[in-house]
DNA sequence: CCTCCACCGGAACGTGAGGAGT
DNA sequence: ACTCCTCACGTTCCGGTGGAGG
């Protein structure tokens, strides 16, 4: 490759016109101000929670869909029209929006909502319940009604679910205040794990979120693509490419603006004025790559050995292997640095969770006479996973380490 | 048709870290 | 500061099994 000078290096980047118009709106943190079809679940929720603007409490909403459905959108959007139409009323409704991912323990969520409130609550050090009744104290402390819309609610529920069932019971507790509240989930099960008093306080109204089709993703994107790309730089097929992607990945929006916006980086990159259907294909092999890399490189060490060993052997030519062979060949590679070592069965776990993650393919077959076991192939590139395997300091030793392996005894 | 390999995968239990309650 | 609980991660033990080879 060529080195040009700094100086032009960066006057040609200049010079450059960009595409993008404005890139903000194709990060899944924007909230557009309308929502392209999810007419019928909006007016749902305004259904609902009109009674709020009538000072009764609102049933409590349990919102369902698969990621990149609108739920969190849709939620917000009639959240903030609330609030606007009861200061308009002027009616005393406030909403308040948690993500229980970030959010995830019943002392940080209360004191959260205290805080929203004004009241001056310690990150750590109060009792659970004082926090509770200082958050009831303050919004008792005039008539209002007050929506919480708890984001990703599964996440909560998997750590402890008292937190809801005190909030589902704090009506009884209040006097001139109201609380209702909204929970999302990806996840349709959840209520199974559910305290089953919580589940029907909580289950008042349900709403769903259908996954997207490939036409209405593409609705969608066109009326992004206008606000975030300049005028003409979308070649026609950018968008349905696209959406086809995205409706093949579960109808995901998000992924689908993912897509759009990552395709503009790359032609960006090319210094391309247009975007073209092959950086569309790119930005979809890119995505996924670097999906599988976060994975990778956040995996335990445990199962980084024994995805480095499955690297090993393929390496050495064998393109399917079966338990046994990785085992032996971690065996050696735990002795060479000084790493616990697991039993087999622990490590027949854990190549099942690397399938499950779809870094491997594992399938039980039998070899007759020579047993039953897993063959494991690899479902991803050889060389640049063991590029990020060998980033983790523990396994860079084993780069130039190279043990022999047992020779099997058939085929 | 039966055997028997080389593992699979369920169950029960052990351990240590980290929160909640007191 | 203390105990109690829960949970993730591992281990031990072991019954179970599809099919090539006898």
């Amino acid at each position: 490759m060529k080195n040009k000078s700094l100086d032009g290096l960066f006057q040609e980047l200049l010079n450059n016109e960009p595409i993008f118009k404005n890139k903000e709106v194709l990060r899944p943190s924007y909230t557009p101000d309308f929502l392209l079809h999810r007419d019928a679940q909006i007016n749902s929720l305004a259904t609902i929670l009109v009674s709020a603007l009538r000072g009764d409490t609102p049933s409590n909403i349990l919102i369902y869909g698969k990621t990149g459905t609108g739920k969190t959108a849709a939620t917000r959007h009639v959240g903030i029209e609330l609030e606007k139409k009861s200061e308009a009323m002027n009616v005393s409704c406030v909403v308040l929006y948690i993500n229980c991912e970030v959010i995830d323990t019943q002392y940080r969520l209360l004191a959260n909502l205290a805080r929203q409130f004004g009241e001056d609550v310690p990150m750590t050090g109060w009792p659970t319940d004082q926090v509770f009744s200082t958050f009831k104290e303050s919004i008792d402390s005039k008539e209002q009604v007050i929506i919480i819309i708890l984001d990703e609610i599964d996440k909560l529920v998997k750590k402890s679910d008292d937190v809801l069932y005190n909030l589902s019971r704090i009506n009884t507790d209040l006097k001139r205040s109201k609380v209702s509240m909204i929970g999302v989930s990806n996840d349709l099960k959840f209520t199974e794990f559910l305290d089953p008093r919580v589940k029907s306080s909580l289950g008042e109204e349900e709403i769903i979120f259908p996954p997207y089709d490939a036409e209405q993703i593409s609705d969608i994107l066109k009326e992004r693509a206008q606000i975030a790309y300049k005028d003409g730089v979308l070649d026609d097929m950018v968008i349905p490419l696209c959406a086809a992607f995205a409706a093949q990945e579960h109808g995901d929006a998000r992924r689908a603006l993912d897509l759009l916006r990552v395709s503009g980086e790359l032609a960006e990159r090319e210094n391309q004025s247009k975007v073209e259907e092959r950086h569309v294909r790119n930005a979809q092999e890119k995505i996924e790559v670097d999906r599988i890399v976060e994975v990778v490189r956040t995996l335990p060490t445990q199962s980084k050995l024994v995805l480095y060993s499955i690297i090993y052997l393929r390496n050495k030519g064998y393109r399917n292997v079966t338990t046994g062979q990785v085992y032996n060949i971690y065996l050696k590679f735990c002795n060479s640095i000084d790493v616990d070592v697991l039993t087999q069965r622990r490590i027949t776990d854990l190549i099942s969770e690397l399938d499950m993650l779809g870094i491997v393919n594992a399938i039980v077959v039998s070899k007759g006479r020579y047993g039953r076991t897993k063959e494991i192939s690899l479902s991803v590139s050889t060389s640049s996973t063991r590029n990020v395997l060998l980033e983790d300091y523990r396994l860079k030793p084993l780069e130039n380490f190279n043990p022999p392996i047992v020779s099997q005894m058939h085929l």
